[in-house]
DNA sequence: GCTGGTTGCCTGCTCGAACAAGTATTCAAG
DNA sequence: CTTGAATACTTGTTCGAGCAGGCAACCAGC
């Protein structure tokens, strides 16, 4: 899962030394990684991968340039994940007719197997991450996550231009 | 849909279906580890580099496997983090007077010129994610990401048992 | 002593993320 | 048509994460 991306590494510190929404965030970010690594795992996906495959199942070929804005990925992490479900017979990649630079990908008939359960992963994550909740806490989560989503993005921005 | 590839338009992240919960998790860890890479980067230090510099700071020369199980970390990852904080001059690495097998880590006093920076690294980047947060927003924050650490624990050491 | 098990560390591999450099194709302006 | 920029993709590098295998040192038991 990790959306490719959320990918951080562990390595988490006495909490008081780093703040403890630091702390928070690294931690649960680290886990929910952790267990979508592990509900993936039977499928032969690799955490990044599977979301290229909801991608392709649900909206048909794309070209690479497609999915890395879709995922906000990057072009060369594309390339080589696109080979990996290429090597792995889940994906297949043609030229596209009309633009020389461009290659399409699609799924095969063969990844539509996994396709129930890849997607069934999700539900069943997002059920534990949040067991024992009141659907009022569920979406008072969801809000606060997207008020820190949307400082951390400012700051990111602010910081590069 | 979409069959040929002048599918171009904007296409809609799948949000929707891996739900809204993981999609903000793994968004708001994938930008607060960015965003803790650009503050980390003026340093010379890599994301988990810096942990192991804190402690050694605080704590003192430590063995490798020390360090491994106060940071949750692991033993390959720690031999070569450590290798790499040796090359940048940062670690000294001597042998354990008492002990064959072990390494003992030490930071170098050069490094001793990062400390402050690296350290008021973490209170900035907290700011900058809970901006416009009031105190009650901040500790909800807390709360939230708590409950979900505790239920995702939960549920991997279940996978895993 | 000797043995068997544990511990500390290193190295091999595959994976994703990010950056930089390079090639080929397309497209728009002159 | 020619130049030059933008686009699509590839490849190389360095980084961390994680797993598996292996070696040397330590520590029980006998």
């Amino acid at each position: 899962m990790c959306a490719q991306d959320e990918c951080h590494g562990p390595m988490t510190l006495p909490a008081g030394a780093i703040g403890p929404l630091n702390h928070a965030v690294i931690r649960v970010g680290r886990l929910h990684h952790q267990l979508a690594t592990q509900l993936l795992r039977r499928t032969g996906l690799f955490p990044g991968q599977e979301l290229v495959m909801m991608h392709l199942w649900e909206h048909g070929p794309q070209r690479q340039v497609d999915l890395i804005r879709l995922l906000d990925s990057d072009a060369a992490t594309m390339t080589r994940t696109v080979a990996r479900l290429e090597r792995g017979g889940f994906v297949r990649r043609r030229p596209s007719p009309t633009d020389g630079r461009a290659v399409i990908i699609e799924a095969t008939p063969a990844s539509q197997a996994l396709r129930g359960e890849v997607e069934g992963l999700w539900p069943r994550l997002e059920q534990l991450s949040t067991d024992g909740f009141t659907e009022e806490q569920r979406a008072a989560a969801i809000a606060l996550l997207g008020s820190l989503e949307q400082n951390l993005r400012k700051a990111i921005t602010e910081q590069a231009g």
